[in-house]
DNA sequence: CGAATGGGTTAATCTGGATCAATAAAGCGA
DNA sequence: TCGCTTTATTGATCCAGATTAACCCATTCG
């Protein structure tokens, strides 16, 4: 997958390639309290500084500011809040929502490592989401302003960061395209292969992981009920598709999933 | 509205102004045979051009292209063409789409005057949609090797398509909220809502406006059927709240409308 | 420790919107 | 202008997934 599949977690083809990144070498997640520098960080090669030379990366370094972890539920930004940063996960995993005036189906999107948080705040001055952690996790930020400066004297930053911000558009047409028309089965099996995918460019096994979010997250994130969730779960797993155990996840049959994906 | 509300038509509270865009003038559709250079056009505050300097102009001008119109049906690209420009649409209408192995639900987005169109195909080098126009319509191709080139010796082009691309992406995660909780019915009043506002940037009447896409076009887009769509037509017309007739569409209470949307 | 709390599963029923079917009305090419 | 095709409306039925309602289990906390 890409340098950034942040904000879904679907599965697709064409998507989710940045054209400059060839053979994308497999990295380790880091621990929390490694990676003082974006050099020495393993996610580097999946991250912002992916396709920057040393020169370059060191002066990206200059500008991120690596916070201090965020606990379970602790809130990154608030919708509404002012602008002023993109944030890259280091580790853990987040979620991003949108306050609506009745109370369902507001999940917009899930961040893994690697992956690049906040951008829907850049145009407007200020986030459209409120985004929390779902987990313990460590988060590099990056102040716009800074990255958009650094931008201008790098080109290759400025390409990669376009390139990172098209991304999110193309997965955000897919993601249209499944809730717009996928049944329950295949936007689950579509969000269950897209975080294999996701987990695997980390490094991480691709046919078996653990989920960082409750049941009520991929249901609203999906546009389903928390009960169809379950009862689709259990039903893969009666199919023989998938091994659900609470949180843990086997993924059996990769193909027979992209089959029903690709019948929806 | 924004400088790019490209990719969707649902009407949201902050999402779709730009940060540096304070009051922007009304302007008027220009029609197909004008603009031969962006100072001219009557969309430059509204299209890539906003916030630029007379100077600056002058340079996107030389590498803007003003091809030559598009008829009903015909394509700009197809999904899978090599990326090579994005494209601003000067008159007319256009709708993407993607191809799914299936039939259903395909129609990706709509886009208006002054909107840009394209930039999914940015990240992977090849368009992820094919896009069509609606009817007869004019565009302006820009290569975007050369926009990058140019973003890079004009802070201020670099500073604004990072904001057009954001925004793409914050209204993207607006349409996912849609999608995933909304009623068929507040989904319609939705597009409808989106549509007058991004008409009313355009200088065009707000109530009063024509649909340039068929009923077909917009229950895909909404994951509705065409039949629902028409019935929700014919029902918010006997409740008072809009006027139909074939595509030509009022508003009589836009009040009432936002309602049934925030109340969804 | 027992109780409260939050996640998760399962089953029975209900319903919004899909599907199927027929007709009407535009658009359009010859 | 006619006939054909494409688009839109309307009605009757059906069904996937929502809703409602128990219930289970793990934590956590007083």
């Amino acid at each position: 997958m890409s340098t950034s599949d942040a904000g879904n977690i679907l599965e697709f083809p064409n998507i989710g390639r940045i054209g400059t990144s060839s053979a994308i070498p497999v990295a380790k997640i880091c621990p929390h309290n490694s990676a003082v520098s974006c050099s020495s960080c393993r996610l580097n090669e999946l991250c912002l500084p992916i396709a920057l030379d040393k020169n370059e990366i060191h002066q990206l370094d200059e500008i991120v500011e690596r916070n201090r972890p965020y606990k379970k539920g602790e809130h990154l930004y608030r919708q509404s809040d002012e602008f002023k940063s993109v944030y890259a996960v280091r580790s853990g995993s987040f979620k991003s929502y949108m306050v609506s005036s009745n109370g369902r189906g507001r999940v917009t999107g899930f961040y893994l490592p690697g992956e690049i948080i906040g951008m829907d705040g850049i145009a407007s001055k200020q986030y459209a989401n409120s985004t929390q952690s779902m987990e313990h996790s460590s988060i590099c930020e990056i102040p716009f302003s800074q990255l958009e400066k650094l931008s201008h004297a790098l080109p290759s930053l400025q390409h990669h960061f376009f390139a990172i911000m098209a991304n999110e558009i193309a997965k955000d047409q897919q993601v249209h395209t499944v809730l717009s028309s996928y049944t329950a089965e295949a936007r689950t099996a579509s969000f269950l292969l897209g975080l294999s995918a996701r987990y695997s460019r980390v490094g991480l096994s691709a046919a078996r992981f653990h989920l960082p979010m409750a049941r009520a997250d991929i249901a609203e994130y999906l546009g389903l009920t928390v009960e169809t969730v379950s009862r689709i779960f259990t039903s893969l797993q009666k199919k023989g598709l998938i091994e659900v155990s609470n949180r843990e996840i086997k993924l059996l049959e990769i193909e027979s999933l992209r089959g029903i994906v690709s019948a929806a």
